[in-house]
DNA sequence: TTCCGTGCAAACAATTTGCAATAGA
DNA sequence: TCTATTGCAAATTGTTTGCACGGAA
């Protein structure tokens, strides 16, 4: 049962002069059923499940057109590759580099620094392409308590 | 004739018990000679000037090193490699999404910010390791006279 | 029917690694 | 000397591309 998410995905591709088949709604599909952001490799297993003949290759592309239409995006999170998510409520990510814990931090949070880059320099920020990394809570902690030295 | 900057990181290799060799002493002093944020690749360049002989392997196992001793750091900025610079006054990046220029900004810019999340997550941000996208004046500006249409 | 989308396999870019030779301390 | 470092070439990882075939519109 597709979701409006899903529908209205489809229905753009639609719009957008592309052709609606069964890879693209299968990639969709995927991407809405999943809550978290998923590595293109990750969504390919989603999609898999159903559909295990789909091309990883297909899977690229697919993100890269529904990119395009601005249904989906990416972002960068830690070190390693690309995270994909439908468009939604817009949220920043807080990466620990120590335990790798992503936090989840509304865009509101952004307000006064997005205030006073535009007031600084006329910039404008758009949260989807990065996240912030740093120490969470409980490795900040830790860390006080046992410093890095030299001698680590 | 070595910088201070230069004379430090390599005092601080010997410090670790590493070795202080020609191609360790080359990557460093390229790295201090440049003021922006280089590639590995336009680093090796650099440091091909004067040693062509020095092994790409070695640049990027002597920048992992530099990078454990806290004397360099590498950052991602928009899409491409990882950008590399010795450590130096703390800033931010800011890169446009269109036409890829990159603001720096100082990290004074981010107290509020890093008050506010330290606040409510505990979080405590790394301004090292990350860039935050968005537009610059300029896009920003031409963005708004021409928004971007579903007919592009 | 007419192209657009797909599979496949190969190209690609950035980076890492194993192992024998070499060169700092 | 003794072992950390290097060169080389090959492996890895994530992603893109060219081309011939097959399926949406």
């Amino acid at each position: 049962m597709p979701t409006e998410r899903v529908d209205q995905a489809i229905e753009a591709i639609r719009q957008s002069g592309g052709r609606v088949t069964v890879d693209r709604r299968a990639v969709v599909e995927a991407l809405d059923r999943s809550t978290d952001h998923l590595t293109a490799e990750q969504l390919a297993d989603a999609v898999w499940a159903d559909h295990p003949d789909i091309n990883m290759a297909t899977v690229y592309r697919t993100l890269e057109l529904l990119e395009r239409l601005h249904i989906a995006f990416h972002v960068h999170i830690g070190h390693g590759p690309s995270r994909w998510h439908l468009a939604d409520e817009v949220h920043h990510h807080l990466v620990c580099e120590v335990c790798d814990a992503v936090i989840e931090v509304p865009d509101s949070t952004f307000d006064p620094l997005r205030a006073r880059l535009l007031a600084d320099t006329g910039f404008v920020i758009d949260p989807h392409h990065f996240s912030l990394s740093g120490r969470c809570a409980a490795c900040a902690a830790a860390a006080a308590a046992a410093p890095v030295t030299g001698a680590g």
